[in-house]
DNA sequence: ATGGGTGCAAAATCTTTGCACTCAG
DNA sequence: CTGAGTGCAAAGATTTTGCACCCAT
């Protein structure tokens, strides 16, 4: 096992434990999943890819884990149209830019967004906690394909 | 019946027909519920207020008419975390803010949004489409109220 | 040793679909 | 008239829950 990952094991188990949850194998190993895959995974494949290395966890231990996941702030969730819920392990203030082509979801982080939800705010006497920013269109790799 | 009511029944009845679908009676109470309403609300909070004027409409017809509607560009719908999937009949661009303590969503109209999505995009040969901003936390009205 | 966690299956939601009947155009 | 639309119920899809057994602390 890489020094990498055992810090961030090292990370989630002291997370978990801060937070009264028991660090067990089965949450460590879709903690990493997770944590380690910026592809913005469904939890389905989460599911599938943690059972290639630990044939027995459930769909529910998945859910269960996830939900601690965000209830600690480890991860996001963004819910998007015509498809499934979507983790994000990136807590940086950014938005998302969505392909409706190939489905890819890609990052983008700027200063500005920060800017605009101060501004809102203010403006409205709302007391923002968590924002989600999503872009739908066609990503660049998708216009160079053919057609439409 | 109202003028105003007349005018948005009209601007329905010719969207459907223009994309060569039928004005049925339960599509223009539908629509128009959804298209008068700004409080964002749920397919089956249309679906109980149809339900008023119109006892017989079934679930799967409104969920039906949503499609229609998005795909005609007559609505949005927001996906939010922890909620349902809630519509939105404000076209222009703009942020909403969703209060996390009583559920209520208020639109913000703000320049500065247009402006980071075409640098964005520029910058990541993306091609919008459409996006969602919502901002999540307490409304100034829940701010008003009491403890926490 | 013990209370929280796991895995399974069943339930709960939300949304879509198949089909016979109906009605808008 | 006639095909598209409606309403119902059943099927799908995703997420949650109840419970007996297990294991991290």
């Amino acid at each position: 096992m890489s020094k990498l990952i055992q810090e961030i094991d090292t990370t989630i188990i002291r997370a978990f434990r801060g937070k009264g949850y028991k660090a067990t194998p089965q949450r460590i190993a879709i903690s990493r999943f997770v944590l380690c895959n910026h592809n913005h995974p469904t939890v389905h494949k989460v599911y599938c890819e943690v059972r290639k290395a630990y044939p027995t966890v459930s769909l529910a231990t998945v859910y269960k884990t996830i939900q601690i996941l965000k209830e600690i702030g480890l991860v996001h969730e963004l819910n998007l149209p015509r498809d499934q819920t979507r983790l994000d392990s990136n807590l940086n203030l950014h938005l998302n830019l969505v392909c409706l082509r190939c489905g890819s979801i890609k990052d983008h982080e700027d200063p500005m967004i920060e800017a605009i939800i101060s501004r809102v705010s203010a403006a409205e006497q709302f007391a923002p906690r968590e924002q989600r920013f999503d872009v739908y269109g066609i990503c660049a790799n998708c216009r160079g394909d053919v057609i439409l």
